[in-house]
DNA sequence: TAGATTGTTAATCGATTAACAATC
DNA sequence: TAGATTGTTAATCGATTAACAATC
């Protein structure tokens, strides 16, 4: 009756944030066809340590073999089923500007499980055009096409002004996840993920950087 | 003869990563004419506490007064000087696709001081296309160009495969930093800045946090 | 002046790294 | 088996927060 105890343990902000990008790496090894890694191997890879790869898988199970390393493939199906990747989220996009359509254009969203299934705009000049196989649909039935299909997840692409508003009618629909890209912080409650992506803030950074540089 | 010792800390990254956010905020406070702020104040706005504000504040200076708060202005020319927002940098975008019309079009950008002066791709179909006032240039065109035209920034919007070979051609024509949207580690060197912006990672995370949570 | 709030120090908390027993 | 490498513990490092003297 020697059972391992169970470690709960929450999993650090900092380790949920390097998912991704384990992802990335681990998926372009089987690109290439890389059977097997060490943990050395892949941190070097990665510019990491060895220590926090191994430290930061550990929070999910044991996916490794003592003297062997890890299996790519297994690794791969290991990350992507701790992401949920294998899962399809039924998704809307608010704002059909150029941010909203990059999103609703770029192929390896809608590889890794985001689907489309609708876009909206207030513009009149916008409403009605084709983007993809969608229509541009007026925002104003945004909650009527909430409340007649299953939406997981909302995108707002919208200038910063209105995404509260948005978010709003998206929370009272019940959506799962909003993903945001207006540069502004959003209220929620318990019930929804807010991720936020502030591209403005990515460029700020780069000039600060720049500018301390100098 | 009682002058200050300077403190010759270096700001912590954590912190530089807060500054975008510090400058929308104290923004927004000007669009809505607030003249005075409290470091509690724009600390509950904020979501963080007070005491992280006034202490990443002081990695820069003292901007505020005892029994008074932070003046509005003051703290907004503090912050964009520390950005280094009045500057403006001559960039060009490789990739004109969705994501990289996504960039040149964006007002905020230029506004900020990102100025877009050539837009480049391989996509015969596409060069020639007008975006805005701009060609789409071809791409072997890029070493060349860079050589008759002062460029700070480089903007990769590339698919991954290519990234690393754009960002050579910058990096060996001198460009101070790169953005980069591929989804991959660029390998640069100490005289090149590189920022990294990875949607498809913050959408990873959105998918984590919902699987999560089920 | 009395009250408010800063800037800074020190304590706490969380993340990273080093080191190594376990083991393939 | 001998060598390699994991998973984990403990030490170190960095970031956040609490608390308060200084002072407007």
């Amino acid at each position: 009756m020697d059972s391992k105890p169970i470690r709960m343990v929450t999993v650090p902000k900092a380790v949920i944030k390097r998912l991704p990008m384990y992802f990335r790496f681990i998926n372009q090894l089987i690109e290439q066809g890389t059977e097997r890694i060490s943990s050395r191997e892949l941190s070097q890879l990665m510019g990491i340590t060895s220590s926090q790869l191994r430290q930061d898988l550990s929070y999910f199970g044991e996916f490794g073999q003592q003297g062997y390393g890890y299996k790519v493939v297994t690794l791969k199906q290991a990350i992507s089923s701790i992401i949920g990747l294998e899962k399809i989220y039924n998704a809307i996009i608010v704002g059909a500007g150029n941010m909203g359509k990059a999103i609703a254009g770029y192929p390896g969203f809608s590889r890794r499980g985001l689907k489309i299934i609708g876009i909206f705009d207030n513009n009149p000049e916008i409403i009605g055009n084709k983007l993809g196989s969608l229509d541009v649909l007026d925002v104003k039935t945004l909650p009527e096409f909430l409340n007649k299909n299953p939406v997981e997840v909302g995108i707002i692409t919208t200038p910063a002004s209105v995404a509260q508003e948005i978010a709003d009618i998206l929370i009272t629909a019940g959506v799962k996840g909003i993903w945001n890209f207006a540069p502004v912080l959003l209220h929620g409650n318990k019930n929804v993920i807010i991720e936020d992506i502030h591209v403005g803030d990515s460029l700020m950074t780069l000039f600060f950087k720049l500018n301390k540089n100098k």
